[in-house]
DNA sequence: ATTAATCTTGACCGTTCGGTCAGGTTTATT
DNA sequence: AATAAACCTGACCGAACGGTCAAGATTAAT
């Protein structure tokens, strides 16, 4: 049952709208009626769509998570630790220059207590994280990186990948009211990815 | 011009209570009816100690900034690189763990953009930043630490420090629905600064 | 061409928000 | 004891919120 290309078209612009508004006011400061000015439509339009705001939230939160989770494929990809942990730290800095506003919506969830996505924590990322502690814990019982704590590795990983999107306004701020430039990004990257992987005995 | 004590008593309380909500809602979603209620008081009398919401909310702000800034301390009284920064991150790591609501609170006033802080960010904080850039800047080039950017290594200090605060939540969906016991967080924070001092040649 | 389904929208609704205020009560000053 | 200052609070206000709805416009199916 494909859906209407009307019905395609307006649910992808009211997505966006609402991606943009509910990461710059979050899930109480966003309208509907800013969603429906950002996106073009009259309000009542929105709830043609999106029955009710949370419907609206849960929807931004789903797309959100897919991302999230895709974002591992390169640490399922390489066999190295090293590699598998530079791509998937790398992967998710890229992740944090290029949806910056994606990654403040997870952020403000979380910090409300993740009244939503709970289950989803608990369930889905929660294996998500078993399978990959599985495969860290195998490197350090072969040998391959020095003995640690798997889960806090990843706590560190997500802290400071995540860092450069949620705080930007506070690195702006630091930084001469400039955003990172991609250099200063690209020099960011390599010493978060350097810091990391020497920090756990990865390399030298 | 000292205060009655029944004023100082009032504005205790209600800050109190205006760091619990604020934590828990967000800015937008804190209301003074909830505020109030938490502090015992007519949500009038609330007004007639702060005039207003976000008079309020910049108070309470106020007083996570100074708590932020003397978090420092550790890291000037050392000499020595290792030792000033394992101190700053542990003391780092403690204000997560006793106080994770003020977290909180600063986290989302980032999220959203600093709308209040700003200036503060833009010249207090950046001020103390520079100066501790410098003396790391200094150990760089004596050869006690080897060459980096000392900027970053802050951000990451930060990200990782505050993470155990601010998604608690997450955490917490990750680790059987329970908050991390004291030996639980015990050795996330020797892992964080073995971690972080290891991955900038300090150790080893 | 006709009918059915889908889409659009201004006007409206009940609720809750931050904030006000008058008038009473308590505390401090003399 | 009297006066002034500080404190307290129920009732109220306009504005903005999420959401509804009926009636019209457009598109799809036959």
């Amino acid at each position: 049952m494909r859906k209407n290309q009307i019905r395609i078209n307006n649910e992808r612009r009211i997505l966006a709208a609402a991606v943009k508004i509910f990461a710059g006011y979050g899930y109480q400061g966003a309208t509907m009626r800013k969603i429906a000015e950002e996106a073009g439509l009259p309000k009542a339009n929105l709830h043609y769509y999106f029955q009710t705001k949370e419907q609206l939230y849960r929807q931004v939160l789903d797309g959100i998570f897919k991302d999230w989770l895709a974002a591992a494929n390169t640490f399922d990809e390489c066999e190295e630790p090293v590699e598998a942990l530079r791509g998937y730290i790398e992967t998710k800095m890229d992740l944090s220059r290029k949806r910056p506003l994606e990654s403040r919506i997870w952020a403000e969830e979380i910090l409300r207590g993740a009244p939503l996505i709970q289950d989803q924590l608990e369930q889905t990322l929660a294996a998500w994280l078993d399978t990959r502690v599985k495969r860290i814990t195998d490197w350090i019982n072969t040998g391959t990186i020095q003995a640690m704590n798997p889960r806090i590795l990843m706590y560190m990983i997500w802290a400071v990948t995540q860092h450069f999107a949620d705080f930007e306004s506070q690195i702006r701020a630091l930084n001469q009211q400039q955003n990172l430039s991609d250099e200063q990004f690209a020099e960011a990257k390599k010493q978060v990815v350097q810091t990391i992987l020497k920090g756990i005995g990865a390399l030298d």
